[in-house]
DNA sequence: CAGGATCCTATCCGATACTG
DNA sequence: CAGTATCGGATAGGATCCTG
């Protein structure tokens, strides 16, 4: 049988619907692993940040992109929100608890590939040396 | 320098910029939690699987993107290919050492979430009791 | 500054048909 | 079985303008 996927507490003789369509779960990850939801979880692991930093570094983001991914990122509880009401306002992100706990992995991750890649010479940084 | 991500050991002081579009590691990032990445690399972690096997498994998949997704990781070197030359042809695929490592955390991120996500009940198979 | 609204393009992706 | 090729609709995503 085609199974299950279900790691560990699935019994193999349920029908397969491993990673099924509707699961929840599938649009958590989908969301943590969009496009922008990885580098905005990983950015702010090292501190929060405000938007404009955001936007500064994730190179090549928009603005409607980043609000997008930040928003759903907040509807999941990964992402906080603090709105200062100054003028001009202010508003800040962060990791929660959960944003923390998931983001770690993530980060693994990209450590992995980061440390992968990058096989000794050649630096990638050819793009402006300004 | 913009190069970065350097979230262990930057300093405060420098500019912030994360992540770049250009750098290569990006691209693997991108490949690996694309949308069918993320689960071809998890189905493959309990063992090789053939072509349709995967497709079985990957609820919602179309052959086209499976096709295009493996050809993708077979490129990163994170899944290997296995082509037995009989009548009708079989297509074996399996994680690479490489493809085993970046699978860990990407489990780790799926086990997180779909601990945190079903609470208990609401089994989230409603989809079809056809 | 932080974003919402709008428009428009690129690409993703599924359905279908065809090949070895 | 394991794909490739092509088409068309849906969606992602960038650019621009505008508001609190």
């Amino acid at each position: 049988m085609v199974g299950g996927l279900q790691f560990k507490g699935a019994e193999p003789g349920d029908r397969y619907d491993v990673f099924h369509t509707d699961c929840p779960a599938r649009d958590m990850v989908d969301h943590v692993t969009s496009r922008w939801g990885v580098w905005v979880l990983i950015s702010l692991r090292r501190n929060d940040l405000r938007f404009f930093e955001l936007r500064e570094s994730i190179h090549g983001i928009s603005e409607k992109m980043l609000a997008q991914t930040l928003r759903v990122l907040v509807q999941d509880a990964l992402v906080w929100r603090k709105v200062e009401p100054t003028t001009p306002p202010q508003v800040t992100y962060g990791l929660t608890e959960f944003g923390r706990e998931v983001s770690e992995p993530l980060t693994d991750l990209f450590d992995l590939i980061t440390r992968r890649l990058p096989p000794a010479d050649a630096p990638h940084r050819s793009r402006a040396d300004d």
